[in-house]
Order: C-alpha cells, then sequence, then structure tokens
DNA sequence: AGCACGCCGACT
DNA sequence: GTCGGCGTGCTC
C-alpha cells in the first residue's frame, strides 16, 4: 500500500485566486468544511479544509504543518461549499473571498462552536429535594421548578416560558444544574392562525409549487401589487414545517423584514429570524448556529442570508425578484437571486421568485422553459387596479414644479380625506445652484457632477462622493452675489407643498429624513393612520410599503429615465412605473395615478400606460433580442479607476489587444463611465458581449492570472462584473 | 489583504 | 543622524 500523504488543501481569507496546501500532523484528522488554524507568512490565519490529500505541486519539506484543527464537524456543510465553489468560479472572484462573506466574523476569528452550545436545564439534587412548601414566596420559581420536575429542557424552550429572571434565582440556590447540549431542532405545533381562503390563481400557485417538494424547480410568481404574493409564500411553507424542514426568504431590504417577520411568526409560532446587515457579530453567529442546528424554521433575510448553513433548507422564496439591490454592488459581486438558483439545485428544492414586475431576465427564462410560469391576475381583495394618466407639461402652467391638473386632483383627494403621494426621485432642495448672471453652476471638486443644494442642513452635499461644503456667497466664476436653486428635489417639493396645502400634514420619505434610527418606523406609522396627508418621497416609496389609505399617486419627473443610455433603463422605469402606482389603492378606493411629463408621446410611457407591465416587458424582452442585449448575449465588464485618466485606458486597452488574439467576444470600449470621474479618480470601462457563457467565461478564467501579472494592474484599481447591472 | 523590505525626502 | 512615505514582492 502507498503511504497516504497528510496534506490538506485549505481555502484562506485572503483576496488571492488559489488554495494553500498543508501537512496534516500525525494525530489529527479532520474533515472537509472543517476550520484549521495555519501559519501563513508572518501570521496565522483561520481557513477552511477544502480537499484532503490534494495533489500538491509542492515538495512536502515546502509546506507548513496545520497549527491546530478547530472541530470536527464541518462549520461548512458540502452542499454549501460546492455554492461556494461554483460562485467563486462563476464571478471569477477569488475564494478566499467568497469565504468572508459566507463565515459570520467570529467564526473568521476561530471562536469556538462548543462555546456557543445551546443550554440544558435539569433540577440537581438539592432540587430534586424540594418540595412545593419550599416555594411559597415564589408563585414563578415554583412554576419552573414544577415543570423541570417533569424533565430536562433546553435554554430556548424555558425562556420562552419562563423569565431569566426566575431561572437565575434557581441557579443561584443550587437547585438547577446547566449543561452545555447541542442546540435543539425547532418544534411546530400547527398553524397559530388560520390560512386565509386562496383565489383561484393563489391556489394553483400554491399547489404548483407543493408538488415541487424534494425537486428543483424554479417558479416565477407574477402577481401585481395587493395579489397576495405573501399568502402564497405562506401556504407553500406550512407542510414544510410539519416535516420540520426549513425556508429562506430573501427580500431586497431590510426596511420590510420588521412587518414580514411578524406576519410569518404569528401564522406559524415557530422560530422565524432575520438575517441583515445590522446585526451584531453576536446576533449573527447565533442566527446562523439556529440555521445550522434547524432550530429556526424560516429565515427572512437580505442577500447573504444565501449562505446561511441550513440543515434542511427546503423551499427558497426570493421576493421582489426583479429588485436591483439583490446584486452586491462591490467587492464579490454576486447576485442574490441567480445563486439562489443554484443552491436550490444543490439543495433539490424548489425556488420561487415573486414579483409584480418581473427581470427581463426572468421572463426570459420563462420562455426557454427554465422556469414556470405562475401568474395572480386580480389584486386578492377585489380592488381595482389603478388607472393611469399622462400630464403634458407643456400644456399646462406649473406652480411649484406641479401642474395645474396636478394641483386640482390633489385637493380633491384631500377633501376627501385621502392620501396623495407624490414620487420625486432627487433629494435634498435642488440638483445644482446656479449664478444668475453668467450660468455658473455648483459642481463637485472631485467628481463630474453638480453638487445638490440641501437647504435645511445648509450645504452643498454631493451625493456620488459625500463631500460636503459651506454654501458659497459668490458665484465662483463671475463673483456675482446672485445665486439660486435650480431644479427641484423633495425637501423643495415638501417647502412647496406646505404653502399650497398649508393644512394638510406632510411626510417625506428619503435618506435624509430617514437617516436616524428608527426615524422611518416613525415615519411609516403616521402613513398608516387614516385622514388626508401628502406624503412625498423617493425610491423608498416603491419598495413594498403598504400604504392604505392612498388613492392618488403623482409621479413628478418621469422624463429624466426616458432618454438614457442604459439598455436597461426603460426597464427598471416600467418596473418603478408600476412599483409606485401600485401603491395606490390597495384599500378600498380605485386608485389614479397622474405622470407629469414634457413627452407625453413617448412610445415607452403609451406603452406602460396603455398596456401595463406585463405586455411592456415583453416587448422590451423582443427588442433586447433584437439589439442582442441581455439576457440574449451574456454581459461582463471591466471598470478601472485611476487618478490619471490614461493609465486607465490603457490597461482597457491591453485587455482588448489579450481578447482580440485569444477569444472570439464582442467587445465595447474601453468607455469613459458615465460618471467620468468619482472622488477624484477617473472611470474607465470595456464591456464584453457573448452568445455563449461558456466562451466568455473560459476567456475570462485564461486572462485572469495573465492580467493579474501586469505591471499597470498594480498601479489602477480594477474589478470585473458578471452580469452587471448598473452601468454607471 | 497584510506584512516586510527597501529606498528616498524633511524633521525631532 | 532617524522617522515615514509607498513601490514591490510574497504568502502553501
Amino acid at each position: 500500500m502507498e503511504a497516504v500523504v497528510p496534506v490538506i488543501r485549505v481555502a484562506l481569507p485572503v483576496p488571492l485566486r488559489q488554495h494553500f496546501d498543508y501537512l496534516l500532523p500525525e494525530n489529527v484528522d479532520i474533515s472537509q468544511g472543517c476550520r484549521v488554524r495555519v501559519p501563513f507568512g508572518k501570521r496565522e490565519l483561520i481557513g477552511v479544509v477544502w480537499q484532503k490529500d490534494p495533489d500538491t505541486p509542492y515538495e512536502l519539506s515546502q509546506l507548513k504543518p496545520v497549527s491546530a484543527a478547530l472541530e470536527s464537524v464541518p462549520v461548512l456543510p458540502e452542499k454549501l461549499r460546492q455554492l461556494l465553489n461554483f460562485a467563486a468560479d462563476y464571478y471569477h472572484h477569488p475564494l478566499g473571498e467568497v469565504l468572508t462573506a459566507a463565515l459570520p466574523a467570529l467564526l473568521r476569528e476561530g471562536r469556538l462552536l462548543s462555546d456557543y452550545k445551546s443550554t440544558l436545564y435539569t433540577l440537581s439534587p438539592a432540587g430534586l429535594a424540594c418540595t412545593a412548601a419550599d416555594f411559597t414566596r415564589s408563585a414563578k420559581q415554583l412554576a419552573l421548578w414544577q415543570r423541570l420536575l417533569t424533565g430536562a429542557i433546553t435554554e430556548e424552550v424555558l425562556l420562552a416560558e419562563y423569565s431569566r429572571n426566575t431561572l437565575k434565582q434557581l441557579l443561584a440556590k443550587s437547585l438547577i444544574t446547566a449543561t452545555a447540549t447541542e442546540r435543539p431542532a425547532y418544534d411546530y405545533q400547527g398553524l397559530a392562525q388560520p390560512a386565509l381562503q386562496l383565489t383561484v390563481d393563489q391556489a394553483i400557485a400554491v399547489t404548483a409549487v407543493q408538488q415541487a417538494q424534494g425537486q428543483f424547480r424554479s417558479f416565477l410568481l407574477e402577481g401585481v401589487t395587493g395579489s397576495g404574493k405573501t399568502e402564497v409564500y405562506l401556504q407553500c411553507i406550512a407542510p414544510l414545517l410539519e416535516r420540520g424542514e426549513q425556508v429562506l426568504l430573501l427580500l431586497p431590504e431590510i426596511g420590510l423584514t420588521p412587518q414580514t417577520l411578524q406576519r410569518f411568526e404569528q401564522r406559524f409560532n415557530v422560530p422565524v429570524q432575520a438575517w441583515h446587515s445590522n446585526l451584531s457579530d453576536g446576533e449573527r453567529l447565533n442566527c446562523w448556529l439556529n440555521a445550522a442546528s434547524g432550530t429556526t424554521a424560516i429565515v427572512i433575510g437580505t442577500r447573504s442570508a444565501l449562505f446561511l448553513p441550513f440543515k434542511k433548507l427546503s423551499l427558497i422564496i426570493i421576493d421582489e425578484e426583479h429588485d436591483l439591490s439583490l446584486k452586491q454592488q462591490e467587492g464579490f459581486r454576486y447576485h442574490a437571486r441567480d445563486l439562489a438558483i443554484k443552491r436550490a439545485a444543490l439543495e433539490n428544492c424548489p425556488i420561487l421568485l415573486g414579483t409584480a414586475t418581473p427581470s427581463l431576465e426572468s421572463l426570459y427564462n420563462c420562455q426557454q422553459g427554465r422556469f414556470i410560469h405562475l401568474q395572480l391576475q386580480n389584486r386578492a381583495a377585489g380592488q381595482a387596479m389603478p388607472s393611469f394618466e399622462l400630464i403634458d407639461l407643456k400644456q399646462q402652467q406649473l406652480q411649484y414644479g406641479l401642474a395645474t391638473t396636478s394641483i386640482t386632483q390633489i385637493r380633491q383627494q384631500l377633501s376627501r380625506g385621502k392620501q396623495v403621494m407624490l414620487f420625486l426621485n432627487r433629494r435634498g432642495f435642488a440638483p445644482a445652484l446656479s449664478c444668475q448672471e453668467c450660468g455658473w453652476l455648483t459642481e463637485c471638486k472631485r467628481c463630474s457632477a453638480f453638487t445638490t443644494y440641501h437647504k435645511h442642513t445648509r450645504q452643498l452635499l454631493c451625493h456620488h462622493c459625500g463631500a460636503s461644503r459651506p454654501i458659497p456667497k459668490q458665484c465662483g466664476d463671475c463673483g456675482s452675489s446672485r445665486l439660486a436653486p435650480v431644479g427641484q428635489g423633495t425637501e423643495q417639493l415638501e417647502e412647496h407643498l406646505h404653502h399650497l396645502f398649508a393644512d394638510t400634514p406632510i411626510t417625506r420619505l428619503d435618506r435624509d429624513s430617514t437617516r436616524r434610527k428608527g426615524a422611518l418606523g416613525a415615519l411609516l406609522n403616521d402613513i398608516n393612520q387614516p385622514g388626508a396627508r401628502i406624503i412625498l418621497g423617493t425610491q423608498m416609496l416603491a419598495k413594498g410599503h403598504h400604504f392604505p389609505f392612498v388613492t392618488l399617486v403623482i409621479i413628478v419627473d418621469v422624463d429624466g429615465a426616458l432618454y438614457s443610455a442604459d439598455f436597461r433603463a426603460p426597464e427598471q422605469l416600467g418596473q418603478l412605473l408600476t412599483q409606485v402606482a401600485g401603491r395606490a389603492g390597495r384599500g378600498h378606493d380605485k386608485g389614479k395615478v397622474l405622470l407629469q411629463t414634457q413627452h407625453p408621446e413617448h412610445a415607452l410611457l403609451q406603452d406602460i400606460i396603455q398596456n401595463g407591465y406585463a405586455s411592456f416587458a415583453r416587448s422590451a424582452l423582443l427588442e433586447r433580442q433584437q439589439t442582442a442585449l441581455p439576457p440574449y448575449q451574456y454581459l461582463a465588464l471591466f471598470r478601472t479607476e485611476a487618478l490619471q485618466s490614461e493609465l486607465c485606458q490603457q490597461w482597457l486597452q491591453q485587455i482588448v489587444a489579450w481578447l482580440t488574439t485569444h477569444a472570439a467576444l464582442q467587445l465595447m470600449g474601453p468607455l469613459l463611465c458615465p460618471l467620468e470621474r468619482k472622488a477624484g479618480k477617473y472611470r474607465w470601462q470595456l464591456h464584453l458581449y457573448s452568445r455563449h457563457r461558456a466562451a466568455l467565461h473560459h476567456a475570462l478564467a485564461e486572462l485572469l492570472p495573465v492580467l493579474e501579472r501586469w505591471p499597470l494592474s498594480r498601479k489602477v484599481k480594477w474589478q470585473l462584473d458578471i452580469d452587471a447591472l448598473d452601468l454607471s
């Protein structure tokens, strides 16, 4: 027999596209997915065993031995490791950084799992010797003592039924013994709240997903706002809980989690956990461990919840699957929806993508037969969909940026005690200050952009780099003191609305008004009170919140997106208009949406308002086919920035040169980014298109190791963005 | 990414 | 005379 070479291949949290091999001391046995502490240069790192007995290209004498094994049961289950492998490969991103995204900080730092076990409480001999007479002074202690007489209980169960204080008191008297134990799997007692009656469409959707149990199958659930997608989710989940299985619900943003969390908890009375970037390291690890032990039934989280080590994941749901924030926009640029599909395939479970406005990618996947298309045609409570009306700004008198028609209709609704919502996707008072004499505009010194005038905080703010400066007294060009704001932001609109509708409460929802912790919740709470009110705000208004009393929505300025260079702009405008419109008339009244525009004849607007998103999206998809754009071609994008514009250009030019001799790809660029300069750096990009994903990825896989050795690659900051969504 | 080494400029 | 700036190289 050949001697087994005691070598392991380890994934380390470093931004290098490679693994590292180590010697395994003879007395240590360890399996893949376990953490090890290893010497790495002058430091020590925590890594994860990725492969045993690899075919190492190194002499054994060159390898260092592992310093310690941190556990014998893998922290990363095999399917999760496969997902991470796939992700590192697909996004051409160093495995080490993918690993960092997937492991909680405390585990990366080497914390031992044994420190985080659950605790099992039993009566001590002294406790067993007690009688009820010993607890005459405390009913609570008596209750807990009596419960413990029937047997041991875990910390989770104990703290759900008794107070921590009672526990402490009994522990202090040494009547209870605590022992470390594995976290228990959750316990499901059946529905805590009856399920709602389903419409025919909902029932079809639920049945379809339930029949796919135990198989990988992807569903697109397309349902207008208010059509009851959440009820579909809930009823798909119910049977899984009976079998003790787990569900992952991914949401684009955390703003919506408290309500959603509550709704799920109330229906099932099982542990539901939130996972998002505001968790502390301790909470994060706790949630992670509960997913691993099956203690949590349902996790509701943002992107990175995708990497939780579920014990038995049986259904993945992505809500608002069209939402761009499902794609990470820095570092490891993964798309949570796309990776979730891969994860479902690995776990052999169904995945359900829900939205009122499907991405063109998902519609394409339906056409290709890769997804099953489920549709909810009507609003569940039978409300009518809102109607659209175009307001031609060229034909109307404007008062503070609002057309006469708009103002009249706002008055009408307010006088009926209804709420009106105004959408303006520009925060601050005005996009710039301008000199009345010479036309000079306030620009950011470090970005190719104007600085937004914020009246309330009395500053000029660059929304791209965050730089702020005081408001100038004079024109920077001609010295005139006649400076005035140009254009309108939410802050200014709010001021004007106060003049126009002096007695009406106004709630503004944008990044500035919700910056303080808890502010968003307070504002949403105001909005949920009945009575006349004006709500105005940015993007934030489009995302999932339920505004039951809004009957009129006004989109103050739709034109910005009509003539954009970004091929995705029409899709995003269609989604935005439909999502914002969906906020209207969710109560009993039919809603109305007014679109203020200089271009009422624009084909895009006509298509959306006459035919609705579903039809618009299908024609948009056809256009992508005719112009050979994603999803009909695969797109990868190199982005680079440096203080000197030429370096960026040269670097991308080198890529172009390499690619033209090595692969048949369609290249576009080097191009200056639409935002040419940001925080003092010039920005360039190169687009790579191909009809064949494999061809594109092979080329990139060959190029990257070469590229990393170019001297120029150290002088510019660069990134590769696979399936790029953001072209700015 | 870290961390070290190395080579030049303005300071106690 | 040294402290420290960041270019370059390396990590099994």
